[in-house]
DNA sequence: CGCATCTATCGACCAGTTTCGATACGAAGA
DNA sequence: TCTTCGTATCGAAACTGGTCGATAGATGCG
């Protein structure tokens, strides 16, 4: 085998290759509902729009009515709207309705990492 | 003005209204060099394949070679290199070249709101 | 009932992202 | 030097995501 192929196993190597750190062998990669469950809740707060609903949600004492989101925010009603069911969908608020509103809320049964993720906007 | 029109200040608001949390004034909002922060670090670790590789430089003592990620991962070459940039771009891993090999490790000058998204995968 | 209002959903458009194959660049061995 | 290998970049295709206008559903007033 000329060149240098890459060995795949700690076995194969040389040992000026393990001093150097190649291919050393990989942790053990988290479990994919893990992964899905991070990386789930990263995206839901990848957004600009949405950090800035979770600040307000956060320092809420009440539940928030769509109106006032609706007033922050320079986007159209659809938009907000959009935002805050992926945020619903996410698990990271929860909604109620009450006659004609819609009031939102920090899910109070938010998964843990949720909660550590939303606690560094806090 | 008939109907239910949505008062915009808190004296224009009835009690009741009061009552129901509708239109209660919103929480002054983070600014947006903190948003823009903050929702780039999520999105940046918005994705699976990202979140299973700032997993293997939190568990691995030394910097980590390309090759391992490509091993790892059931990707093409290009595509680990890709992600790779795009957590180079929020400044989560920085990136050292040894002779023909690319190693990549968390960058020691993250930021804290990075160190604290990072922390959560850990 | 008829109407006005608030919210959610739908359809569409544009921008950004993920992925791959092809390719370019750099380094090291033959 | 020539070849081989590892990595980054480029170009394109498919997909996802954010935004808006239009619209539907629900609620309450008159």
């Amino acid at each position: 085998m000329p060149g240098m192929a890459a060995p795949t196993t700690a076995a194969q190597r040389s040992a000026p290759d393990r001093v150097k750190g190649c291919c050393q062998p990989v942790a053990a990669p988290l479990s994919d509902a893990r992964v899905d469950e991070l990386s789930h809740v990263y995206r839901a707060l990848g957004d600009a729009t949405r950090v800035q609903i979770v600040h307000i949600l956060t320092a809420a004492a009440e539940p928030v009515c769509v109106c006032d989101f609706t007033a922050a925010f320079e986007l159209g009603q659809p938009t907000v709207s959009h935002h805050l069911a992926r945020l619903r969908e996410a698990g990271i608020v929860t909604s109620t309705k009450q006659g004609v509103w819609a009031f939102y809320q920090l899910n109070p049964e938010m998964s843990a990492a949720a909660r550590a993720a939303v606690q560094l906007i806090g």
